[in-house]
DNA sequence: CGCTTTAACTTGTCAGTGTCTAGATTCGGC
DNA sequence: GCCGAATCTAGACACTGACAAGTTAAAGCG
């Protein structure tokens, strides 16, 4: 059973072992041949499945954004919220998604690394980015509930809100913003950060947004 | 005077070979090899001045960091400006420079390829985040002139602001929010954000923000 | 069952890379 | 003018991604 010639399921395991040897060492040091290695196969195992390398990480990042839509609408599923507890769920749940899959994210936003033209990379990022354009959308809805709210507006806000979180993000991830796993602290930050963009719903308690979109992993 | 032996100033040549490749390449098809071509030197020259390829990196990113704060500074030099507009000015700035800067700005926030523990990098980056933190002070001392203000409402501050012109320019570079050489909706977008995380000063002219801040490149 | 087609994977190879070592060239100080 | 030191070259090694050709096994079909 070790040493079947047919793997199986070889597309899905490389993209595991993928996944698994870029949390430990990011993905410039990353090569096919150990992902393959890790993998028990052969060095142009990979090659067959994906094509080239930039193949093997755009399934990495489709991967990334199903399971950002999943980590996003999960956040928007607690009943009795409103629009403005929505919006800040899912700003905290996108850099919570970031901070915890950090292989994903990594590969997600550097299109030279992957085929970003890819139809299913377009679909599910586009995926993704509908969802928190929905919260948006019921957000200012629900802030002037008798206007009709212009399209640029709302495209405008998705921009703001979207660079705020990824920015956040991203400046953790590159080790701008000080120790990363002091979850007190992080949690205090981003949702200090989420309040300054988005209009508080007045006096939201801090930690009823957080306990609200805790996350599988540690 | 082409073919001596000793260059005279290889360093920096090599500095500046590498931020061409890099316009035009991306930091992953990058070589060392390649720039000591560029350079017209051989292979090898590139490691007896910076230790290896990391060691080149990291002096990009000390360039681009000095590059960065000069254009803060120059942000800031306009006469007769409120600190509300100049804390405008700045974080547009910041995102004019990303833009424009794409070589540097990828290689500086990417320690991984850095060696990013380099008292000079630490130092030039520290000097252009003071930048933006005395921008930032001066704003909200300006704000409520009486009161003290905390030590933590500024770091908060700094990182709200940091976040969201870092995040605006890093979606952009990534694709992400469609065309980049579109310089009016991109200042259109700039500022609808920028207004989204500073209290306006009551109702800029957003026009005047853009021209404060033109820089020279293309 | 036997046979063929086809997909899954291996082996071998190639140019290109980063880094190390040893050697060649030239500059600066005496 | 000479010597040490700094600057750069040349060669080598292990490694990489990609390609071509061969090997194995599964699946389809009589």
């Amino acid at each position: 059973m070790k040493t079947k010639y047919h793997h199986g399921d070889l597309a899905n395991s490389l993209v595991s072992a993928t996944v698994s040897l870029l949390e430990s060492r990011g993905v410039d040091q990353l090569s096919l041949r150990e992902i393959a290695r890790e993998a028990g196969v052969s060095h142009a195992a990979p090659a067959h499945h994906f094509g080239d390398k930039a193949g093997l990480l755009t399934a990495v990042a489709i991967e990334g954004y199903q399971l950002l839509t999943q980590a996003l609408l999960a956040s928007q599923t607690a009943e009795g919220r409103s629009p403005e507890h929505r919006l800040l769920d899912a700003g905290y749940a996108y850099i919570q998604f970031a901070l915890s899959h950090t292989a994903h994210f990594e590969v997600m936003f550097r299109p030279a690394l992957t085929n970003s033209d890819n139809p299913q990379y377009l679909a599910d990022s586009l995926a993704a980015r509908e969802v928190l354009e929905t919260c948006i959308r019921n957000f200012l809805h629900h802030q002037s509930p008798a206007e009709h709210i212009q399209e640029q507006k709302i495209q405008g806000t998705v921009i703001a809100l979207w660079s705020q979180v990824h920015g956040l993000a991203t400046l953790w991830l590159a080790g701008n913003l000080g120790d990363i796993t002091d979850t007190v602290r992080r949690d205090m930050i981003i949702l200090d950060v989420l309040a300054s963009v988005i209009p508080s719903p007045q006096t939201t308690t801090p930690g009823t947004a957080a306990v609200q979109c805790k996350n599988s992993d540690p």
